[in-house]
DNA sequence: CGGAAATTTGAAATCGCTCAATGATAGTGG
DNA sequence: CCACTATCATTGAGCGATTTCAAATTTCCG
């Protein structure tokens, strides 16, 4: 049915998960979609029901406010589960759009629950997601609040790096960056304007480079410095989180024991 | 031992808990403490070895930024788990201070861990609390990137109000605030000079009244229009939801059906 | 190639910030 | 209970960052 495998690698950043745990994940996927780039994959308002996890390409979830003014809450990237914070609710909060041609697996909401009541760890480990992306909203929170144009960018090119260097850890410090301007200046809360002002400012300053929608990080550490972000270290196997049950063993791993 | 029940109207506005449910949540706390308006209950950077759930007064949330100024993250209230975000951290991202005189329970992780393993209709409350914070969030970067001050504070205030009203129904349009201005200023991004002409401003308008530390909302509707928030309904019951288990009622009630 | 969308630039207006000072309030110790 | 002091609220004036409006350019896409 679904040959490809999901790259669950954030499900595996805060604990190794079992064969079993990864099957129970992979088999809650009811279906998977592709998405033409520019396409809407759900709007703020429909009801909720399903999640989204991203296998391949980017997308963003925005809000549109009264005032005509659209905000970027958040950029996804594969690996990422996308649309959990509507779960909550009984109409989705943000809509989201494909800035690249995506592939989506869907998993329905009973498959979620389901999760946990069969696999706690699994359940625990999704909960740790939930949490680890809300201090990435706070970060955003304090960007934005807190710091100038060119202090915004950088922190998100910084932390866009993070993540895609998470994903693909040879990576150099260039990327294919699938945002207009526009999009760029919804995300850090500018101007269209603005935010081209002080692109060709970091320009100038010969701190990034750009050709096309290619973005290099001539100068990671003046970059560094500019964002100021507080390095976040994710906790790995700590001690209370739930151990591994020892069940079922794979009889060929028994007798290499 | 904790003869005080613990406020859990938040736990409950997703779907009913049972008995054993609630009771496995009361046990998971290992003990209360109380804390003095002030004082510092966490810092940012300390390893992170429990969660608290706020029994009485409010606290707030804060990141300093290496240009020495301060981002309130969130205002907790009553009810409020506080520090989830940074159980996936090795470092607390956020610092908590009591705005108020407060009464906290404290949960070790490994009693919230637990209740992964035993309580998983708990547990996925638990998870949507997380994601229902996350939507909260993304209100705050919307209002905070695409707002007016203007606005800025009456969506402050608003927000405050329904979540107030969620605890004390009966409440009417007014409410203490234990934040200073410049606590205010640093919730809503903006500096303390500026947080006190705008809410000069709101006075001279009339939609809001104050006196002393109490906030009168003086024009509801003026301040909704000013707003612009969407109206966020939680889900309740809904049915991908976990269903409650049939066991073990209690005898007495058994009697009586 | 043509048209639409995105980027870039200029000029002027505005909102919010900084600096600085004054007045008001609340908490503290006597 | 009062005086003292630190903190907080308020105000003014000037500045600066960001916005707005408008108009080129350039790039992208069919």
């Amino acid at each position: 049915l679904d040959v490809e495998p999901l790259p669950v690698h954030r499900l595996l950043e805060f604990t190794r998960l079992s064969d079993r745990e990864l099957r129970a994940f992979h088999q809650a996927q009811s279906h998977r979609i592709s998405v033409d780039r520019k396409k809407l994959i759900r709007a703020e308002g429909d009801p909720v029901e399903e999640i989204y996890f991203v296998i391949d390409g980017w997308a963003a979830s925005y809000m549109d406010l009264p005032n005509g003014r659209r905000q970027i809450v958040k950029v996804h990237l594969p690996g990422d589960m996308m649309g959990a914070p509507s779960m909550a609710l009984e109409r989705a909060a943000d809509s989201f759009v494909a800035l690249t041609p995506m592939q989506l697996a869907v998993f329905p909401l009973e498959a979620i629950a389901s999760l946990f009541e069969d696999e706690p760890r699994l359940a625990l480990t999704l909960f740790l997601c939930a949490q680890q992306e809300r201090v990435a909203l706070m970060d955003r929170i304090a960007s934005i609040g807190r710091t100038s144009a060119i202090q915004r960018v950088a922190a998100f090119f910084l932390q866009l790096h993070r993540r895609l260097k998470a994903i693909d850890p040879g990576m150099d410090n260039s990327f294919e960056l699938p945002l207009t301007q526009i999009e760029l200046s919804q995300v850090i809360g500018l101007t269209t304007v603005h935010a081209n002002r002080t692109l060709r400012e970091m320009d100038r300053l010969g701190i990034v480079y750009r050709y096309r929608s290619k973005i290099t990080l001539v100068d990671i550490n003046a970059l560094s410095e500019l964002a100021g972000l507080p390095e976040r270290r994710y906790v790995r196997d700590p001690a209370w989180f739930l151990g591994a049950r020892p069940d079922t063993p794979k009889p060929h791993l028994v007798k290499s024991a």
